[in-house]
This record gives structure tokens, C-alpha cells and sequence, in this order.
DNA sequence: AGTACCTGCATTTTT
DNA sequence: TGCAGGTACT
């Protein structure tokens, strides 16, 4: 206990940890003080995950605290996942032991189980989506008979939603608000937290409401878990909503072992009911509350932070923040004007191409180096468009989630049922897929049934069957469901079988796999192969339960290529991502600053879209290209926007303007007004203030919706023949395969159907739900490669 | 009960 | 443009 031991301890107690490695000076700050408040201001880059885990690990190496009593809170998966596997790096296999690390949402699942009783639930409720949500209101407005054309059911969800959000429970809601939604607003509201009782689910509001109701009506629970988690830490706390925030603070309530991290420059989701207010009034919240600025950028060039910081220096309610980098200089951001969208793809495409061959004196950089930020989804269909036709290849992040597809929904609707009775939800969506005959009209008798007898409608099935009050034909096929259900609920129980095969046993006897294999239309192969990937997942889970709760809380999609892409996706989905090359397309007034956030959230609206725009330039290291378009297509429409004014909160020095020659001798001036050319050329005039001056020579297309002459009629010539997506990969490399008339063909847009006519590259093809139509031979497949 | 057309309508979406 | 939801038919 003396000597050797001693010696080797005060050794290795001098050994720097890992995880101190590589942290700067504010960084290691932000260990030295582990008890008491802490607001950690990280800008974008600047390492925050690094500290946060460093954090973890010190209090972990410090032995302040054990493994299980740290509270780690992040708002994505992602996130969760990325802050233990770094904590592994520091603090090896005790990372398992640390389950309290991961979402609001799947840790407020977790309390909820074990406390499910004080908000009157079962332990085994089920997560309902904002799909059931929905339909659920939907339901509950239809008895009512409310005009839904006059009071839309997302209105009356986007209010509840911001109750729960605000943790307003239906009794708690504002006077003022008691009149939303027809006045009725309060009245739904509890009326629909009835329903979910009885269902025994719980929407993803509820998630946060019920623990925070939990924490505050039952003092003695709260003190347990105040006790338990010695330290909480917050990542991303700009994004907290208030429910999200009485959530910590209760828990913190006790010790104040509290640490946020977060950016209010990088607050992007207002809209959703985060509360930037969090943020701002932590000192307050928190007396006494020790603030470290993380200012240094590890990521990003002078050149493009500049850009960036001159921007949201125009925001006028943020807490301020200086970023510096000692990075080398790097070329200046690229500023471009175009003519319309389908140009601004060209571009973008053409640039993608040449960095990634390695022109202009810089070296190659990879696709997967590469990223196309949009502000909304539908400006990614010209570029799609434009990348399948150059053969380049590229993936879209984001977009529909897998879980969120009808056959993914519909299997999922199976597994619930036989695992929770209650969830009438469930039952109804697949009582009648595939076809048992149970149409409107039995639907509402059932429905009618179990609400006069308070019984769920897999009860209310059951006695209908009994009593036999349906058709012959309707009480055979249900009184199958119900004793397929029953039995599978049963065999789960048991546990006596894999729950992979329990899942294909499922989908299987239901015959909801024969539904889709008898299926003709050219998406059933597609959907065959998910429910296959959902099976397949399903191994990893120890039961159709956990299964269940991972799909609700969790299930991505992203199928990790082998092949380099370029990435697209939304501005919003880019949060927290770096490329070396990043393009920001669609910088024009209307767009991005989007009107609708403008309309509804005025200033406060302006200045969420510019911190979008921050985030969007902070995403580069090295290249960083802005765009925008005089014309865009809107649904069917041309409409003519002025650049954003965003370009003129742009520091001149940092930016480099490229002015396309089609903009100036093109044939385009056919076009009158030609006003639209002008604003490029004129775009590179500025005035005193060293900031760009687009207003002056936008004038005359910012005061109308100009619709170019003509342009519509140039650009209606499109046919069948490019305006669906060709086989990504395969297409672009195969010779027209040969088809004959009456052969046999798959086409991924039309489906199965039979060769009519042929003619070089093109074949006429009468589909089997798509009628007759002329496409070229290279996108369809023959009888031998069917899917 | 199930299908075939027609109209209206479209941000951002961590869970 | 493309989809979802509603209506009108079989």
C-alpha cells in the first residue's frame, strides 16, 4: 500500500487522460468546473461533441459520479449513438454502463415504463406517430360534426402540439387559447387525451408532458431520480422546448449539476416549439451559472467564417459570439446568379464535377466531401434530375423516414395489436388489409360499439363475431383476425419462438405478404424487399416489444453506399455535418428567407432563416458556393424572385462573383422585361457599406410575380421520356437492351406491361396500370430481370 | 364494398 | 407537377 503501488499510481495519476488530449484552453475550462450550473455558448465547429464527451469522461475518471448516475440528453439518435462511441474511446467498456445517455424522448420512454401507473397507463403502451395522431383527431372532429374544410385537423393538431410542447396539459391551457380551433381547441384537446388513455398510447408530446406531470405531482419520484443523476448534461439546449425544459430543471432542481451546450446562432427550429429563450435566459434560471464561450474553429476557413459572421451579426437577439480559426486562408466564397432552377442544377452539377476531378489549382475532392443544402425538399427534384442525367451519383438525406412508409406502417400495425390489445389504432388500420370485407359500414358499427361499451375494438370484433350481428362472410374473416391475433399474442408471450419468426409467422398468416406478391403495380417489388429489411431488423431486438419502441423512437434509413455521393438534403438536416464543398442553391427573397416564416413569425421568423443561413456556410471547410435563380418553377408555375436578401448581408471582400456569360449575350434577352438578366450582371456593384447592393437593381422584379413570356411553352416539351427517374446506376452504362413487340416489361415508374411498338431506342409499351406509353428501351427491364 | 375519376393542395420535421 | 382525399359510379 506504500511503495511500488503508491509510486505507479502517482504515475499514472499524472498521465494525461485521453480525452483531455487535443482540448484547448476553454475546453479543459469546461472540466475544471464540474459541480454547479454550466452553459457551454459553442459555436458552429468549434468542438462542442468533443467537450461534452470530455466532460462525460472526466466525471467518470474523476469517479464524481458512477457511470449510471450521469444524464446525457441529445435530441437525435445520431447524436446519442456518436457520444458513446467517443466515450468508448475514452473510458472503454464503461460506456455500457452508462444507459441513461440518449434522446429526451427515449429516456422519457424509459421513466414513463417504470412509472406508467401515475398518468394512468399500462407499462406496455405504444408510441403513437403523428400519422395515428391524425387519424386519431380526425376521428373525434368527424363525431362532432365539424366542417373539416373550415377547421383542418392539422390545425387543431398543430395547437395541441404546441401546448404539449409548452407543457400546457388540457387544463393548464391559456385563457386566451381556450377559443382556438372553433372555440372547441380545450374541449378536443382533452377529449383526445382521453382517447390515448384508452388506447393505452402515448404521443410523442406525451413523452415529455407525462414525465414532467409525473416529476411534479409525485414529489418523493422526482427526489429519487434528483438524487440518482448527480450530473445532467444537455446537448443542443437552443433546441429545447419548455416541456423539454421543466424536464431538466426539475431534475436538476436538487445539486444544479447542470451543464447545457448549445448556440443560439444555430437555433433553427422555432417552428417546431423550441424555445431559443432556453438559451438566453439560462444565467437567470441558473444564479450563479458559470459561462464558457467556445469560440475557436477547427473546421472552417477565414474566409468562409467571416462570410458567415458578417451574416448573423445582423440578428439582432443573440448572446454573441466571436469565432477565430487559426486555419490557412482558402479561396473566397462564390457568389452566382442564374437564369432559372434547371440552370442552377446545371451549374451546381458541372462545379460538383470539376472539384471533384480537381481543376481550378485545388486538389480532388471527393462526392462524399460534397453537399447540396437546400431550404425546402422540391428544389431537390431539379437537381436529381440534373445529377441522373450527367450520370452523377448522389444520394438525398433525410426525406421520408423508412418507418413512415404504408407497408413498413401496415406490418408495424400487425406487430402492435399482437403485442397491445387496447391499440384499437392498430386493429383498424389493418382489419380490413388485405381485403376482409369490412368496409365503412361495419367499421362503424364496431366503432360505435366500443364506444357505447367502453371496450377496445378488438373486444368490441369479438362480440360482433359472437353475437354474429355482420354478414356471414365478414364474421368468418374477422373471427380468423381475432384468433390469429389472439394466437400471436399468445406465442409472443411465450417466448417459444424467434421474434424474427414471429414477425414472418405475422406477416405471413395474415396474409399481408401475399398481399403485396399479388400485387401489380411497380412499387409492390420495392415493397416486398422493405418488409424483408424490417424482418431482417427485427434480429437485433430481444422482442417484438423493444422492436416496436425502436421503431417508433429510432428507425433510420440510411443504406450506407460503397460508391462516393454527393449528398443533398434540407438546411435543417444539415445541422451538425461539414463538407469541403458545400453549394447553397435557391438564395432568392420568397424562398429562402422563406415568405411563410416571414408572414407568420415576422422578425422573429427573418432572423430563425438567417440563422439558417449561418448554419448552411458554417457547414463548409473550403468551398462554399451560393446560387440563386431570377426564375423558378413552383408547382406548375414560373414565378421571378430577387436575390435573397440575405446576398447583402454578405461581407464583400470575402466573396468572389461569378457572372455567367449566358446571362449577358445569351438569347435570353428575347425575353422582355429582361430585367432578370440585369440583376446578375448588375449584382456585382456595391455600395459604401461594403456590403452587396442588390436592392437598387432588382427593382422591377421584386415588385411583381413576373412570369417570363413564353418560357412555360419552351418548356412544355417534355414527354414521358424524361420525366420519370431512370435506373440509377444501370442505366447510364447498358446499351438499349432489344425488345420485341409483345415481349414482356418492367419499367420502375409504370409497372409491368407489353411492348407495342418499337423504334430505335424507343419502344411504345402498353402498362398494365399506366396505359400506353412511349419511353426508351434503357429503362426497362425484360422478363428475365424482374423484380 | 370497392373502384375510377376529380379537385385541391402543397416549408423546414431531431422524436 | 404529383399526391391525397372526396365523390360518384359499378
Amino acid at each position: 500500500m506504500v511503495t511500488k503501488t503508491s509510486l505507479s499510481e502517482e504515475a499514472r495519476k499524472k498521465l494525461k487522460p485521453s480525452y483531455m488530449e487535443a482540448l484547448n484552453e476553454r475546453q479543459l475550462e469546461a472540466l475544471s468546473t464540474l459541480d454547479g450550473p454550466l452553459l457551454m455558448l459553442a459555436g458552429a465547429g468549434t468542438g462542442k461533441t468533443r467537450a461534452l464527451t470530455a466532460r462525460v469522461a472526466h466525471i467518470v475518471h474523476t469517479q464524481n459520479a458512477k457511470p449510471n448516475e450521469i444524464l446525457a440528453v441529445t435530441f437525435t439518435n445520431k447524436a446519442a449513438r456518436e457520444m458513446k462511441q467517443r466515450l468508448g474511446l475514452h473510458v472503454g467498456s464503461l460506456v455500457e454502463n452508462m444507459p441513461w445517455i440518449g434522446t429526451f424522448h427515449s429516456l422519457s420512454v424509459k421513466l414513463l415504463r417504470r412509472h406508467a401507473e401515475l398518468v394512468g397507463l399500462k407499462t406496455n403502451f405504444t408510441i403513437i406517430d403523428t400519422d395515428d395522431q391524425i387519424r386519431l383527431l380526425k376521428q373525434l372532429v368527424k363525431a362532432e360534426n365539424i366542417d373539416e374544410k373550415k377547421w383542418p385537423i392539422k390545425n387543431l393538431a398543430f395547437h395541441i402540439d404546441s401546448w404539449k410542447n409548452r407543457a400546457f396539459t388540457p387544463d393548464k391551457i391559456p385563457e386566451a387559447e381556450h377559443t382556438f380551433y372553433n372555440g372547441r381547441g380545450s374541449e378536443f384537446y382533452t377529449l383526445y387525451q382521453e382517447r390515448l388513455r384508452i388506447l393505452n398510447g402515448a404521443d410523442f408530446g406525451d413523452l415529455m408532458l407525462h414525465v414532467v406531470q409525473i416529476f411534479q405531482k409525485n414529489p418523493d419520484v422526482l427526489k429519487k431520480y434528483q438524487k440518482w443523476f448527480r450530473y445532467i448534461l444537455v446537448d443542443e439546449y437552443q433546441d429545447t422546448n419548455i416541456a423539454q425544459y421543466f424536464w431538466l430543471r426539475l431534475l436538476a432542481a436538487g445539486h444544479k449539476n447542470i451543464c447545457c451546450v448549445g448556440d443560439d446562432d444555430q437555433a433553427i427550429y422555432g417552428w417546431r416549439g423550441a424555445e431559443v429563450g432556453n438559451i438566453l435566459k439560462f444565467e437567470s434560471d441558473f444564479p450563479g451559472a458559470k459561462i464558457i464561450r467556445l469560440e475557436q474553429n477547427y473546421r472552417s476557413t477565414p474566409q468562409i467564417l467571416d462570410t458567415a459572421s458578417n451574416l448573423i451579426s445582423e440578428n439582432q437577439s443573440r448572446l454573441g459570439k466571436t469565432l477565430f480559426t487559426k486555419g490557412s486562408d482558402g479561396p473566397r466564397v462564390r457568389l452566382i446568379g442564374h437564369w432559372d432552377g434547371d440552370e442552377e442544377a446545371r451549374w451546381i452539377g458541372e462545379e460538383i464535377e470539376s472539384y471533384e476531378k480537381g481543376t481550378r489549382g485545388y486538389s480532388p475532392i471527393p462526392l462524399d466531401k460534397q453537399a447540396v443544402l437546400v431550404r425546402t425538399s422540391f428544389q431537390m427534384r431539379a437537381l436529381e434530375d440534373r445529377f441522373l442525367n450527367i450520370g452523377l451519383s448522389y444520394k438525398i438525406i433525410g426525406g421520408p423516414r423508412f418507418y413512415e412508409r404504408q407497408e413498413i406502417r401496415d406490418a408495424i400495425a400487425y406487430f402492435r395489436i399482437t403485442t397491445n390489445f387496447d391499440d384499437s389504432m392498430a386493429l383498424e388500420r389493418i382489419i380490413n388489409v388485405p381485403k376482409r370485407g369490412i368496409g365503412e359500414k361495419a367499421m362503424r358499427y364496431l366503432n360505435i360499439s366500443s364506444r357505447n361499451k367502453n371496450i377496445s375494438l378488438l373486444e368490441s370484433a369479438k362480440l360482433a363475431v359472437a353475437e354474429g350481428t355482420l354478414p356471414t362472410k365478414q364474421t368468418s374473416n374477422l373471427e380468423k383476425l381475432i384468433k390469429n391475433i389472439e394466437r400471436w399474442n399468445f406465442m409472443n408471450r411465450a417466448d417459444e419462438i424467434s421474434q424474427v419468426d414471429m414477425a414472418e409467422m405475422i406477416l405471413e398468416e395474415s396474409g399481408y405478404t401475399e398481399l403485396w406478391m399479388n400485387d401489380l403495380s411497380p412499387t409492390a417489388p420495392g415493397r416486398l424487399e422493405n418488409l424483408k429489411e424490417l424482418v431482417k431488423a427485427i434480429q437485433e431486438f430481444n422482442n417484438l416489444q423493444g422492436f416496436l419502441e425502436h421503431v417508433s423512437l429510432v428507425m433510420e434509413n440510411e443504406q450506407e453506399r460503397n460508391v462516393s455521393q454527393v449528398s443533398i438534403m434540407t438546411l435543417h438536416a444539415a445541422k451538425g455535418l461539414e463538407f469541403s464543398v458545400v453549394f447553397l442553391p435557391g438564395w432568392e427573397d420568397g424562398l429562402f428567407p422563406s415568405q411563410r416564416s416571414m408572414d407568420e413569425s415576422g422578425q422573429k421568423g427573418l432572423e430563425e432563416e438567417r440563422r439558417l443561413a449561418y448554419v448552411g456556410i458554417t457547414r463548409t471547410e473550403l468551398h462554399c458556393n451560393i446560387s440563386f435563380a431570377a426564375n423558378r418553377r413552383f408547382y406548375n408555375q414560373w414565378q421571378s424572385s430577387p436575390p435573397s436578401r440575405f446576398i447583402d448581408n454578405l461581407p464583400r471582400k470575402n466573396v468572389e462573383v461569378l457572372t455567367p456569360p449566358s446571362l449577358i449575350s445569351g438569347n435570353l434577352n428575347a425575353f422582355e422585361p429582361s430585367s432578370v438578366s440585369n440583376s446578375c450582371n448588375n449584382i456585382s456593384v456595391f455600395d459604401e457599406t461594403d456590403k452587396f447592393n442588390t436592392k437598387i437593381n432588382s427593382q422591377n422584379m421584386k415588385s411583381s410575380k413576373y412570369i417570363a413570356p413564353g418560357w412555360q411553352r419552351l418548356n412544355q416539351n417534355k414527354t414521358d421520356m424524361t420525366a420519370f427517374k431512370p435506373y440509377k446506376s444501370v442505366a447510364n452504362d447498358m446499351s438499349p437492351p432489344d425488345f420485341d413487340i409483345g415481349d414482356e416489361v418492367f419499367h420502375q415508374k409504370f409497372g409491368y406491361g407489353i411492348v407495342h411498338e418499337t423504334e430505335a431506342d424507343t419502344v411504345i409499351v402498353a402498362f398494365k396500370k399506366a396505359g400506353i406509353k412511349k419511353v426508351k428501351s434503357n429503362f426497362l427491364l425484360d422478363k428475365d430481370n424482374f423484380p
